[in-house]
DNA sequence: ACCTGAACACCGTTCAAGT
DNA sequence: ACCTGAACACCGTTCAAGT
């Protein structure tokens, strides 16, 4: 189905959808062409090259995501953008190593940036404060879609087949803390890594909150 | 400088060499072949393909870290494991994408995973609780690490460097939190964006730690 | 302005052949 | 058993040429 008119817009829309069914190492130049009915060389016409057409496709993802409001509670704003970011990697599993990497943000991904600064500023927050709990925030959202979405199971279902392969059985009995955790853990009807996310954001949010009214942290290691 | 015999351990030492100076995109089966003095396809009596020779790789990487001990205080433990999984990362910032996404696990990914779950187990966790915990600082550990290495600067002077490019000064000027922000922030001296690192685990440990004496959550989303 | 075809310098990997 | 050379089916990208 080649389009009418050859877009930057319409090749990113296109890039994602192919990267999202395919996998980034399925989405070439030459296969993206192919797909829109065209020639490969046709697409360095509207993009210098690969590079800054995964630039469009992730700022395409940035757009995806709700955006904070600078006027609401700053919990349930950031509770809900967080889920919104998860919600966009988990359909753009290719985009989770490449959201933060990209060196030339496009607009999605500033206005982003900027409703997180706005809302929290807006809460009160000093910049040191939203310096502070965005990098927090981010790490954990990230680095829990990033475990999410590598992850070769989420049920504990899908799991139970793997564990019953012939090398797997032998590693649990050699490793035995990790037998143990897969038997009263993963294996335990109901279980999905999934379900970790809200209670985990909760906690980081709890923290941030007793921070910024002064309860001091009980570790040896806080500033510098 | 060729060694004088071909081994596995060989190979993949050299590969995480040349992945730390070239980068990912500069480890292929050649020029891997070539620092060795060798020919591309002789590694291949050693790996069956480049997909094994990652997870070599990243086993490597997992061989780096401290293991917590089972016998200490879990606090203080993880403490010393987190900070040794991002130095293991920053030496080796490609593999951050790739070390939960292996499929076969080496020894040493084995060894370290038992080792997390027997700490927190002798300190009374229960499994579920373990699982909560390990997901909640891996997901940090991970995640500030990506950001980390992905970010173009680190301390305030290299950024001051890239805020005087034209493009970006427009931009900042267009994106008015976001000027705010690098203001008050980045290029305060003193800046730099690893800073945030322990104080944000001290938070999820403090979270952690009351979560397991019975202080209940303040967010609406815990649970399922 | 927009699209194309051939070509270049790369990839990972197969296969038959060497020692 | 271990290593090699040629070859295959790919990459991203340059360049000169078409409309």
């Amino acid at each position: 189905m080649p389009p009418r008119k050859l877009t930057p817009e319409a090749i990113a829309s296109a890039a994602v959808d192919l990267a999202d069914r395919e996998g980034i190492e399925g989405l070439t130049m030459r296969s993206l062409a192919r797909h829109l009915g065209v020639e490969a060389m046709s697409l360095y016409h509207h993009f210098v090259g690969k590079d800054a057409l995964l630039d469009a496709m992730v700022d395409r993802v940035y757009g995806e995501i709700v955006l904070p409001a600078a006027d609401g509670n700053w919990r349930a704003e950031l509770r809900r953008r967080s889920a919104s970011v998860r919600e966009a990697l988990r359909r753009h599993p290719w985009a989770v190593p490449l959201m933060e990497s990209r060196r030339t943000p496009g607009p999605a991904t500033l206005a982003y940036h900027d409703a997180n600064i706005a809302c929290l500023r807006a809460a009160g927050f000093s910049a040191d404060q939203v310096a502070h709990a965005y990098a927090i925030v981010d790490a954990y959202v990230y680095g829990f879609t990033l475990s999410e979405t590598a992850l070769p199971f989420d049920t504990g279902e899908e799991a139970a087949v793997m564990v019953q392969e012939e090398p797997l059985q032998a590693l649990l009995t050699a490793y035995p803390n990790m037998g143990w955790f897969v038997e009263n853990v993963v294996l335990v009807p109901g279980y999905s890594f999934a379900r970790e996310f809200a209670p985990g954001l909760e906690l980081l949010l709890d923290g941030i909150e007793s921070r910024r009214r002064g309860v001091p942290a009980s570790g040896p290691s806080r500033g510098a």
